[in-house]
DNA sequence: TTATTTTCTAAGCGTGCGCTTATAGTGAAC
DNA sequence: GTTCACTATAAGCGCACGCTTAGAAAATAA
């Protein structure tokens, strides 16, 4: 099986229109509720459109959650500075997460809640690119414990609360006031270094 | 269309094994990835077994929905005791509701997953039940804004955060070492604290 | 016991599913 | 202009879906 992102995702232009409206329907329909028809229908193909790119429903599910993932886990990347202390990394690597959960919400539910319909194999992939954005988050939280910044309870039950709010993100979003992702970035990294007792 | 408790779920034994049967199967496969046939067979029944009890699968998921946010919203009502201080209210609702969320976890991620498959009508009914869960912590908040226990930067978004992390519990856990219902009650009662910068 | 209601099954209807096959169109390379 | 790989379609296969119906079995009431 490929694991690489070149492999996966298939570079095409319509292979990636595909992904596109595959998202949207799955968004919206969960992927037990979503036909092949209806992804096809939505870029006004034949119902038979998806199978030159994709040789079935669950391949085109697999190459959106790991686009998906791997573009999380380059956001998180980038935007940590480990130069900076503790404080300044978690609060900008939880704005930037928490923004793109918002500004890509529909392709987060999909890549996030219908994990359970990959097989084994691409699931345990997925997961693993998961794992690799947690534990940048957990490196500084653990950071800033080692440089007195920060006064957690339990390093990994905070780095599990953390990723978790950022993550469910995408279950309620918008809702009221919070219908911008970057009210979303402030209040989130605001409330982060209060999870971690950051001395301000 | 009936919206209250009795008239929805269903008192029969039956009913009750129908509506349990389908939970398991739902968290597993998803709502549209579940067939009613899958449902009846887990009880070793006939494929129509659902239908004396319930007129469609979508009815029973109402049923299931319903009993789930009725449920949850009576454990946080119960825990909530608006004599004390909200440091003790916030940290005994957070503890009882995220509780819960752990020891239910799959009918806590069906009927928090799977709303977009109700009805219109169905669905208003189950998000006003949300609502009311919501109000209880929300309202504790602002009575610890009022007696200066709490420091927040907003309201909404505080108890947009608690509600949240507690919803999230049911798509990760159980995880690493947080795989006891009472160990997520006794971190997030802490964090809840943290966030709403309580003073201890 | 008998009468009545409720719960279940066997059988199957009509529909729409994921996917395949054979073939036609399309654009790039030369 | 021809070749050739790629991308799309039309048609349809076999299957399993949600749900209905008629009636049997079981539970309840008289």
């Amino acid at each position: 099986m490929s694991t690489s992102r070149d492999a996966v995702i298939s570079g095409s232009k319509a292979a990636a229109r595909l992904r596109e409206a595959a998202v949207e329907v799955f968004a919206e329909n969960g992927y037990g509720g979503t036909t092949t028809r209806q992804i096809a229908a939505r870029l006004d193909m034949s119902p038979a459109a998806m199978y030159p790119h994709y040789k079935s429903k669950e391949e085109l599910l697999y190459a959106i959650s790991y686009e998906g993932h791997d573009l999380a886990l380059e956001v998180v990347r980038t935007a940590d500075l480990p130069g900076e202390d503790a404080t300044t990394r978690l609060s900008t690597v939880i704005a930037r997460f928490a923004e793109w959960q918002a500004e890509h919400h529909r392709r987060a539910r999909v890549v996030q809640y219908e994990l359970t319909a990959l097989t084994p194999e691409h699931y345990r992939v997925i997961t693993g690119l998961r794992r690799r954005t947690t534990q940048v988050v957990r490196t500084i939280v653990d950071a800033g414990v080692a440089s007195g910044e920060f006064t957690v309870p339990d390093t990994e039950g905070v780095t599990l609360a953390l990723m978790s709010l950022c993550v469910d993100i995408c279950r309620w979003y918008p809702s009221g006031r919070y219908n911008e992702p970057h009210a979303i970035a402030n209040l989130y990294s605001d409330l982060a270094l209060r999870l971690v007792g950051a001395v301000r």
